[in-house]
RNA sequence: GGGAGUUUAGCUCAGCUGGUUCAGAGCAUCUGCCUUACAAGCAGAGGGUCGGCGGUUCGAAUCCGUCAACUCCCACCA
């Protein structure tokens, strides 16, 4: 193949992709291997593509793709999440931009704008996963709202509520006005917000007194039903056990509490209670047996129950209330104030505690075998720090609110009877034969069925069971050879929304565990360390990203600085190293592909031993990949690869097999180098998978696999020959220092010089050749001498001189010498003083004692050496 | 208020069981090179008292204590 001299991955990504689905690689039928299965984290249904989730991705199909080459059957279910909440809220904004009210439709009508938007929006994301390379198995797309997902989720809801596990009450629930529905605790996120604190008076009946009260929210006086004092405090002792006040311009009266509840420190230590708006304030409501006055209704506004500013918004009457107290002389001061208010994860409005009737499930008894599973390491946690918190939270855990006013999603399936009660199954027929059993005149149209959604994650909870239809089908040949999964790749932020809930739910329908390994990811932030998001457009389009760099690019940018639980900052010029790599593998191929082949050339020494010590080094460096792979250092084991190809494949071991120019090379060398070719597209090839597969279908090094997807990942067969290695370090060490003397001394590199050495065992004879090559030594001479005329250096304790006719500076040869000498004995005196320890030689382990001695053979062999050569250039 | 984590070169981070390779990598910077695979490159160089203090140890970036700064999670006093 003729390449152009610059990887252009936009001509074959697409190429390759289709071929990989094409050919069904990435399609997995349960078999006689070993199954190595991933459930994606299922995004939104009408999301996009983030660079959370390019990271996150990434990762699982390095993952996934490795271990189809170590020959496991290996399965990425995708599939996309309903989001309940989030994919309403853009369908009511829809429609709002087309003048359609949702109050105005019918639950049956809005579904089917709903079903219209996800069939044209939903999805998208996972077309985008295509272009980053993701080798899902396709065919297995789940949606947590298709048919098995939903009756997954219904028989579960039944068979917990059978088990007695699921309730129905009123409670105080954290109410989302924008969304109008409640949400669970985990979807209320607490910010510091700047407020007030506003000093009101409540006048003492029968009196001229007043009691002040601090309040943040002084529109709550609406539906304030008492007014709460500590027992103990002094300052409100003198009033009679039955004292009233006023609700200032209410002008309720309302009895005053007494509760050590109340803090005496806070504000003037008495407390206004509104037990239908305040979590605390219904606790004392109940307590007290105290009148509940819900002022809100469900948008926000102020209802008519009390008959003052009707229809007025939570916060427009906030501040219409401070101007009519101050008014009428009822404020005593107002003060900046910085409190915690929680919003809403999904819609940003301040959330508003408030009654209502709700579902919930039960949670102690699901807790108990997930939070063992996890303390025990039966689900191991990378990095093990999440541990401590989901500890903390499973054992502190309460009653989940799975109920929501909202009507995409699963709905509730608890049907009412006419005349009170209610009866729950997974279909209607079921339902209206339980009906029966209570009155048996009952039909069909006398059942209502409860208005409710449930919570998205009641379904997303079961997802790796649900996506093998394990919940419908307990005993199926998936779900018994897929689950439990191995990995899942996540963030740290859904862990009780999310991982904590499928852990139960493995444990309650499997009775095991749903995944072996949690990979926590970071987030993605920009240089600025700053969180990417759409407010600040700060996060690029990865999209964009991929066109420009490519899509193994972008990969090696997430993978180069993602380390297991740390955030990933991420700068462009990551994706421009990433695209480099991509190109410095081009080239390469382009090298050994341009060479001539001749079977009648002999192979060159320096070839034989490049070599020989390259398969060391692959041995030894596989070893350091599987090693870094097995802790889940999927980082560190990328930048072993890149290293090995770059400055070990490319740097030494390519320049020593390149054949001169215009001459043939060997056939022994092109074999191996199309070996170790091989081998290294192998192992990159979960990690870039597109520049691997273009190269490594030109290279055709294996007849009947059709692509590097499925060829057998490079195993390290021996340990590596750690002697090889290190001489061919020192042999390095002697390139290296000769290109010092050229440099210093302004010396062509096409100049070629003579080296001569003082023989002894530190001189590698075995890469003699090596030296000479990338050295541009035409001869390689043994002296006794030392030459005062030539260039010196020394490698390890071996002397060697490059003849430069007298060419040479004597003061500045002395100068480095003696500097040199002087960090020796520096070093020498150092190791000397640890051996002149009596208890260092005692109590350090010998290996360590012998390093010691080892060092000062070396330093002393050295310091002799550098006066040897001072001597003879004086 | 409770808990966890982080702090190593200008930047982003490794450093796994305390001891050769322990003070590293990549990027950035500087110097020299358009050397026939690659300037998206090659050859070199500089740069850090490992956040502070104290302790354990023959020996500490590594273990312990403490202080400081930052980050996150949980709780929610109106």
């Amino acid at each position: 193949m003729q390449l152009a001299d610059k990887y252009s991955p936009e001509l074959i990504e697409e190429k390759w992709y289709n071929f990989w689905i094409e050919n069904n690689l990435f399609h997995s039928e349960p078999d006689a291997r070993e199954p190595y299965t991933i459930v994606i984290p299922p995004p939104n249904v009408t999301g996009m593509l983030h660079m959370g989730h390019m990271l996150n991705n990434t990762l699982q199909d390095v993952l996934i793709r490795r271990a189809r080459m170590q020959g496991k059957n290996a399965c990425w279910v995708p599939g996309t999440d309903h989001a309940s909440i989030a994919t309403e809220a853009k369908v009511v904004a829809k429609l709002k931009d087309e003048g359609i009210d949702k109050a105005s439709l019918t639950r049956e009508e809005f579904l089917k704008h709903a079903w219209e938007w996800k069939e044209k929006h939903g999805g998208i994301i996972l077309q985008q996963l295509r272009k980053l390379g993701a080798s899902c198995d396709w065919e297995r797309t789940c949606f947590t709202m298709d048919k098995e997902r939903s009756e997954s989720v219904l028989k579960v809801f039944v068979d917990l509520y059978r088990k007695g596990r699921i309730y129905r009450g009123v409670r105080m629930v954290n109410w989302d006005p924008s969304a109008k529905t409640a949400l669970s605790d985990e979807e209320v996120i607490y910010k510091e917000s700047q407020g007030k604190l506003y000093y009101l008076r409540y006048k003492i009946e029968g009196t001229e007194e007043y009691i002040v009260v601090a309040t943040t929210r002084p529109e709550t006086i609406l539906g304030d039903t008492a007014l709460c004092v500590n027992p103990n405090d002094e300052r409100y002792k003198h009033l009679p056990a039955d004292a009233r006040v006023i609700v200032p311009l209410v002008g309720r009266s309302i009895p005053i509490i007494r509760d050590e509840y109340v803090d005496l420190e806070f504000g003037t230590g008495a407390l206004k209670v509104t037990p239908a708006h305040d979590v605390n304030d219904y606790m004392l409501g109940e307590k007290f047996g105290l009148e509940t006055i819900d002022i809100f209704n469900d948008d926000g506004t102020i209802n008519d129950k009390v008959g003052m500013y009707v229809g007025v918004d939570r916060f427009e009457c906030r501040k219409v209330i401070e101007g009519d107290l101050t008014a009428a002389g009822l404020m005593e001061k107002v003060e900046p104030y910085t409190n915690n208010v929680g919003f809403s994860e999904r819609t940003g409005v301040a959330i508003e505690p408030k009654l209502s009737m709700q579902w919930f499930l039960s949670m102690e008894e699901l807790a108990k075998p997930a939070t063992a599973a996890v303390l025990e390491d039966v689900i191991k946690f990378v990095p093990t720090k999440y541990k401590n918190t989901y500890r903390h939270w499973m054992e502190n855990i309460k009653d989940w609110c799975i109920s929501r006013q909202l009507w995409w999603g699963h709905r509730i399936p608890a049907y009412y009877l006419p005349k009170g009660g209610y009866v729950v199954a997974e279909t209607i027929d079921e339902a209206l034969r339980l009906a029966q059993e209570k009155d048996a005149s009952l039909t069909l149209s006398d059942l209502r069925q409860d208005e409710d959604v449930l919570d998205t994650w009641f379904s997303s909870w079961l997802w790796p069971i649900s996506v093998f239809d394990g919940i419908n089908n307990p005993d199926n040949e998936e779900i018994n050879y897929y689950y439990p999964t191995n990995d899942l790749v996540t963030g740290p932020d859904i862990i009780f929304f999310w991982i904590a809930r499928m852990i139960m739910a493995g444990y309650e329908w499997r009775q095991e565990k749903p995944f072996s390994n949690v990979y926590f990811t970071g987030i993605v932030r920009d240089k600025l360390g700053r969180k990417m998001s759409k407010q600040l457009g700060n996060s690029p389009d990865p999209l964009d990203l991929i066109a420009k760099y490519g899509a193994d690019g972008m990969r090696i940018a997430m993978l180069m600085s993602a380390t297991a639980g740390n955030d990933v900052m991420f700068d462009e010029a990551l994706c421009e190293q990433g695209r480099n790599f991509c190109n410095k593998i081009w080239n390469a191929y382009r090298l050994i592909n341009m060479w001539e082949i001749s079977a009648d050339v002999e192979q060159p020494a320096a070839a034989r031993e490049a070599i020989t010590w390259f398969e060391e080094v692959m041995a030894e460096r596989i070893e350091r990949i599987n090693h870094n792979m097995a802790q889940y250092r999927i980082s560190e084991a990328f930048t072993e690869l890149y290293r090995l190809f770059w400055d070990d494949f490319s740097g030494w071991y390519l320049e020593l097999v390149k054949p001169a120019y215009g001459s043939p090379a060997d056939t022994a060398t092109i074999e191996a180098t199309k070996h170790f070719f091989d081998q290294l597209l192998r192992l990159m090839h979960p990690f870039m998978p597109f520049i691997t597969e273009e190269i490594w279908q030109d290279l055709k090094p294996e007849e009947g696999v059709k692509s590097i997807c499925v060829a057998s990942e490079p195993k390290a067969e021996r340990k590596a020959d750690e002697g090889v290695l290190a001489r061919f370090e020192l042999a390095k060490e002697v390139v290296s220092a000769i290109r010092n003397v050229r440099k210093q001394r302004n010396i062509a590199q096409k100049e070629a010089l003579t080296l001569r050495y003082i023989a002894d065992e530190n001189y590698p004879a075995e890469f003699a050749a090596t030296i000479s090559k990338l050295g541009n030594i035409s001869a390689i001479e043994t002296t006794t001498e030392k030459d005062a005329t030539a260039a010196a250096f020394i490698v390890k304790t071996t002397q060697y001189f490059i003849p430069l006719e007298g060419n040479i500076d004597k003061e500045a040869e002395l100068q480095k010498l003696s500097a040199d000498l002087e960090y020796l004995e520096g070093f020498l005196a150092s190791v000397m003083k640890k051996l002149s320890n009596e208890r260092f030689v005692s109590s350090a382990p010998e290996k360590v004692v012998a390093n010691e001695r080892a060092k000062q053979a070396d330093a002393e062999a050295k310091i002799a050496a550098i006066k040897e050569q001072m001597e003879a250039l004086k």
